[in-house]
DNA sequence: CTTGGTTTGTGAAACCTTTCACAAGGGCGG
DNA sequence: CCGCCCTTGTGAAAGGTTTCACAAACCAAG
């Protein structure tokens, strides 16, 4: 077991732990490899060997328990605990982030806000008060942030999470429509809506262009 | 040449395609394959290996024509003509969407907007008449949209985007965390922040758990 | 206790993606 | 025209992920 674990099976997990919460949720004391599968479009040997990679969770014959297997889990994706977002640009997607009450209820608190619009500075969103970019570093070491969040225009986007790195945050989510690499071991992941129309786009010419020449 | 291309592959392409635009607008003729392959962490081989599927697009000895590889990536894509978007769930991710210049800039127009809000209803958002779900078929027909986009809450996702496709959209963009099952070969992206933020969560947490067993 | 039905955990096989390495080709200066 | 340098396009090798298939284990019923 163990070993260097795929970013796919780390998406799986996910996927697992939120069915297996809506089991617990439902009172469901057993639950099988195929029907953890079902959700996620996996297969049930896909989830045996995802699970494996961390240790023995089951039992022969009848499945894994869904109460151990939710705590196995959300130990294993370290979200036994929660974490803190400093956002940075508060913008249509920054204000639509504070005011989605679903990562609050997943354990990811946005604990600092900040923009460079001296309109903005000093008003609230979302109960937030929002800062001046000169302070990002002081509040982040105050109040611990873990997590950066760039939600600014591209042009600004890898300066501001450098200086998010600098300022000792140990991730990175980014929705700036830019590749920014990761630098010192903090992990970057980038949220990029156009890049995801784009590749709907490419299936749809891709299917155009089949059933166009088979005709 | 061509065959099945994966989506690692599409993802590529339009990151390449980024930086060409980028290299056209600043007057840049030619191009070879590892300065294309930097900015999206690839490397030449991958990048040379990605445009073979499609063709021989390169000159040897000189590398790529700006101006032709931009055509040919546009026409592959699929972005050599504008999609028009359907948005269902005006809500929080909804809005900041619709207010979001950087769709239209490249090629995806918001064409019409649907909520079951009866207070919404009847309102315009961002110059868009806001419409209800009841009339989803008829407009989505009308207008001609050919992808769905799903910014609804989780509990009715699944349903919004059944209706989207027998509405008869080609493809479905979908913010609800929740995985979709394609059919009918209408494909489906799920933009799933909460995903994102746990894939960093476990990360962080490895680290910990590595640099804690080492001490 | 034994038998039968069920499901896990896991090597081995199949499949897919990335990297390597080099022949083939193109441009340029002389 | 020749020779040199550069870069592409591409089979082959390497590396990684998913699927297969089955022994080992567990439960329940008789």
């Amino acid at each position: 077991m163990s070993g260097r674990i795929s970013d796919s099976t780390v998406r799986r997990l996910s996927l697992y732990l939120r069915m297996l919460r809506d089991l617990e949720r439902a009172g469901v004391e057993f639950v099988s490899s195929s029907q953890l599968a079902e959700p996620s479009g996996a297969t049930s040997a896909q989830v045996r060997k995802d699970l494996s990679h961390f240790g023995s969770f089951g039992k022969r014959g009848r499945g894994y328990s869904v109460d151990g297997l939710v705590r196995a889990l959300e130990n294993i994706l370290g979200l036994s605990r929660s974490w803190r977002l400093a956002l940075v640009g508060v913008g249509k997607i920054g204000s639509a982030l504070l005011g989605y009450g679903g990562l609050a209820a997943r354990g990811f608190d946005v604990v600092a806000a900040f923009d460079v619009d001296e309109a903005k500075i000093g008003t609230r969103a979302h109960g937030l008060r929002i800062r001046p970019m000169r302070e990002l570093r002081p509040v982040i070491a105050e109040c611990g942030a873990e997590i950066g969040v760039v939600a600014t225009p591209t042009e600004v986007a890898a300066e501001v999470a450098a200086e998010l790195e600098r300022a000792g945050v140990g991730a990175i989510l980014n929705f700036a429509p830019i590749e920014l690499s990761e630098v010192n071991g903090v992990p970057i992941r980038t949220v990029d809506i156009v890049l995801e129309l784009e590749g709907l786009s490419y299936l749809m010419s891709e299917a155009g262009r089949r059933t166009g020449s088979d005709a």
